[in-house]
DNA sequence: GGGCAGGGTTCGTCAAGGCGAACGGAACGA
DNA sequence: TCGTTCCGTTCGCCTTGACGAACCCTGCCC
C-alpha cells in the first residue's frame, strides 16, 4: 500500500484490515477446494509469487488480479473481501422490534438486517386490508422479492401491481414507485430487499 | 492491466470488461451522488487524477483504491463491480420448476436463483408432514434463513431443531447439518440460502 | 475584457505490484 | 543416499498505479 497518503477509514475497516480479510479470504477459499497455490497461481494466470504474498498479507492485489483469483477458484467476488459468520437466530410471530407505519394495518419486522457489505435484507410483513401502503423508491438497483405466506395482497410497481394469494411471489424494482395492499385479514409475507 | 500474460476469461467477462464496469459504476454512483471529482478524491483520499483515469476506464486500480472510493460514496464494494439490472417476475403458487425430492411430500420451487456473483437464492417450500428431510450441508459460510407462511415445521441444525409455526422464523449455519421437517399438511416456508 | 473559482484532463516522477527464476523443505521411490 | 517432484517462500527486475502540479475549459462576477 501506498503510504504517502493518509486513507480515510472506512466504516468497515481500515485499508490494512481490508488486505488481511482478502489474505484469509484467499487462503481460505483456496484450501476449501484443495488446490495448491502453484496450480491455483497457473489457473488465474498469476505468478505464485505474487499469491504467496498476497495470502501472507504483503500486498494491495489489483481488482483484476483479485477478479482473477475469484474466477479461478469459482467464488463470487464479494467472498474474498467479507469475512462468514454464521448464527442460529429464533424469531417467533409477534416477537422482535415491529415498525408500523403510520397506517395502523401494517407491521413490518426486520427479520435480519444487511450486514455491511452485503446485499439482503429480509422482512417480515403482516398486514390487514385498508389503505395501500406505497412505498418510495429505495436506491437504484433495489430489487424487492415478495412471497405472501397467508391472505391475499397487490403487490407491485405501483403503475401495474398484481394480486397474490398464499405461495405467490412476485420481484420487481425496488427503485420506482411500488405499493404492498393486503386484501385479507392477517396477510403474512416475507419481503427480501436486494441491494444488487 | 499487465498484459506480459494471459489471463483466463472469466465466466463474467474479461478484465478488460470487468475494468469498464468499474470505470462506468463508479460514473454513475459518484454523478448520482451529485459530486465532482474533486470532492470525491478529497474525501476518498486519494488523487483526483487516478479518480479520473480510473473513469476514464484506463488503469487498474488496486483493491484499497476501490475500497476508498466504496466508502467516500457509501455504496457496498460490490456495487461496483456489478451493473444492475432489474424486472419484474411473477410466479403463481404451484407454477414453476418444482424440484420433487426422494420423498414425495417434499416439494420446493426456485423462486429466484442466484445471478452471477450474487449471493442469495430464494426457495419457496410446500411440504407435507412426514419423513425429516436432513439436507446435506452446503458450502462453507451459507446461512439459510426460514420463515413459515402457514403450517407448521420442525426446522433448524439437527442437533437442536425449532418447531415454527405461521411467522416464525429461524436462521442457521447450512453449513452444517440441518433439518426441515412439516408437522401440518401443505406447511409452506420461503427459504433463503444466502452464500456469504 | 480580465480575474477567478470550479470543473476535468494531461504530464512527469516515484514507489510498489506483478513477474520469472532461484531457493529451501518435505515426501516419495529407486 | 541420492534424485525427483511437489510444496511454498524469497530475490531482483520491470512495468505501472498513484501521486502532485500544471494545464485547459467553462461559467461567473466585477
Amino acid at each position: 500500500m501506498s503510504d504517502r497518503t493518509a486513507r480515510p477509514e472506512g466504516a468497515n475497516g481500515s485499508g490494512a484490515e481490508l488486505i488481511g480479510q482478502i489474505a484469509a479470504s484467499i487462503r481460505r477459499e483456496r484450501e476449501r477446494s484443495g488446490v495448491s497455490m502453484t496450480e491455483l497461481a497457473r489457473r488465474a494466470g498469476i505468478a505464485k509469487s505474487t499469491l504467496s504474498q498476497l495470502e501472507s498479507g504483503a500486498g494491495n492485489p489489483s481488482v483484476e488480479t483479485l477478479w482473477a483469483l475469484g474466477v479461478a477458484l469459482n467464488v463470487p467476488f464479494s467472498r474474498l473481501v467479507d469475512p462468514p459468520r454464521p448464527t442460529v437466530k429464533v424469531l417467533r410471530a409477534g416477537e422482535g422490534p415491529v415498525t408500523h407505519s403510520e397506517q395502523a394495518n401494517y407491521a413490518a419486522t426486520v427479520l435480519s438486517s444487511c450486514p455491511p457489505n452485503a446485499r439482503r435484507d429480509i422482512y417480515r410483513i403482516e398486514a390487514q386490508p385498508g389503505e395501500t401502503r406505497a412505498s418510495d423508491p429505495h436506491m437504484p438497483g433495489t430489487v424487492e422479492h415478495v412471497m405472501i405466506g397467508s391472505g391475499r395482497a397487490l403487490v407491485g410497481p405501483t403503475e401495474a401491481p398484481v394480486e397474490l394469494g398464499p405461495g405467490d411471489y412476485i420481484s420487481y424494482p425496488g427503485d420506482a414507485p411500488h405499493v404492498f395492499r393486503a386484501l385479507a385479514a392477517d396477510t403474512l409475507a416475507v419481503i427480501v430487499m436486494e441491494h444488487i
